[in-house]
DNA sequence: GTCTATATGTGGATAGAC
DNA sequence: GTCTATCCACATATAGAC
């Protein structure tokens, strides 16, 4: 086994690093290659365009990620059997693997990626991000809805629409909460800010269902 | 008064649209000025720079939407008197500015934009941000935490933390909860969402204090 | 206040030697 | 698999006529 990393991983990493600090668009193949130690001609040689790079520093990531996801919602399904699995334990196997991995810094910089890329305009980005949570998405929505089955599944979708998006906002960028709290806030705890989220949402998941419209016609499919 | 606006305004209402749409550094100043009808040069004359254009694409939204968020949090809490605002009307009175305009065809581009600028990494932007957002976060987190008074404050950081996210997340693409949700969920129908962001944030806001650490030493400051 | 023309830099991508 | 040299499109910005 050789020490030194391949040219190809090099510039994998190093576009992972300068994506999440400055940006997709902001980051030339140029910066790459300086930081990697490498030739511009490397890029295209190993991948063939920027888009294919950056699809790569996507799917090496995610695929980890939204597997560790599935197979602890697995693992707490198979526990709960006939019942349903608790929206804490839920949300735990969908937190926990980005969350834990923010520490690591070997993927600090990727999870900082991952909450901005939904932001990301690309379409061919846009694409592979469908692809990639397609499963996850449908998995976690069923498993909300067999633990909210008092919910109409529209609602359901909702709030975990709102759990990602509370999710993506801690993870993108650690320092702002630390900076808006004027200190208060210790992003660097990842367990306590997990369990914050939880309980956090796990009460949102759980509220009693929303009156929409004229107020007095409630009820609905159920 | 005349009919037609101002190259200036044209420039401006072009910027916030193609930034939107296409996000900001994919937007070339060449594009603006071609479909607003005006000369490259038009945007140097006018605003000197782009980062310049873009800092008033910003904050000619963003002042009155945090304005009418102050007018309405002042209002709640002169007719909340002695006592606290509810959870439900501060989150009212943070969410409803921006939410109800994303359906005005003048602000929609806007609303979108505004749910993406937390991504921006330009530095320029993200220091506008935190002086257009700095008495907003002071004053609804005061508000918060005189609701919420069995909370420490860092756990009331954290939880408008979490709200902001859910909110971003919803208003920077109404068109991802329509596609994950297989048509399920319907974005146009704003008062709805609202409503149901109201109902998810407040009793994630009123969820029982997170333990954090090792469980029985619990309590603290208060 | 609006235009043309242009300066100057940088981007992604490629050809072809080694 | 890695390099140099280069193409070409496009970026922001500016000078100066009208």
């Amino acid at each position: 086994m050789r020490v030194t990393t391949s040219t190809r991983e090099r510039l994998i990493e190093t576009a992972e690093r300068l994506y999440a600090r400055h940006g997709m668009e902001a980051t030339s193949l140029r910066s790459i290659t300086a930081e990697a130690e490498a030739n511009l001609a490397a890029i295209h040689y190993h991948f063939g365009s920027k888009e294919a790079l950056t699809e790569e520093v996507f799917s090496r990531r995610l695929v980890p990620i939204n597997h560790e996801r599935l197979a602890l919602l697995d693992e707490i399904e198979a526990e709960a059997g006939e019942s349903a699995a608790s929206p804490e334990s839920i949300l735990e196997a969908f937190l926990g693997p980005p969350l834990r991995r923010s520490v690591d810094p070997d993927y600090a910089d990727f999870i900082r990626l991952m909450g901005r890329m939904y932001s990301e305009p690309s379409e061919a980005l846009q694409e592979l991000i469908g692809r990639q949570f397609e499963e996850i998405i449908r998995r976690f929505s069923a498993a909300l809805a067999r633990t909210l089955n008092h919910l109409p599944p529209a609602e359901v979708h909702w709030r975990f629409h709102f759990c990602v998006g509370s999710m993506v906002h801690t993870i993108s960028d650690p320092a702002r909460i630390q900076h808006v709290s004027g200190g208060l806030c210790d992003p660097s705890d990842v367990e306590a800010t997990t369990a914050r989220l939880i309980s956090f949402l796990a009460a949102g998941l759980q509220a009693p269902a929303t009156p929409i419209g004229e107020g007095p016609v409630a009820g609905g499919q159920a």
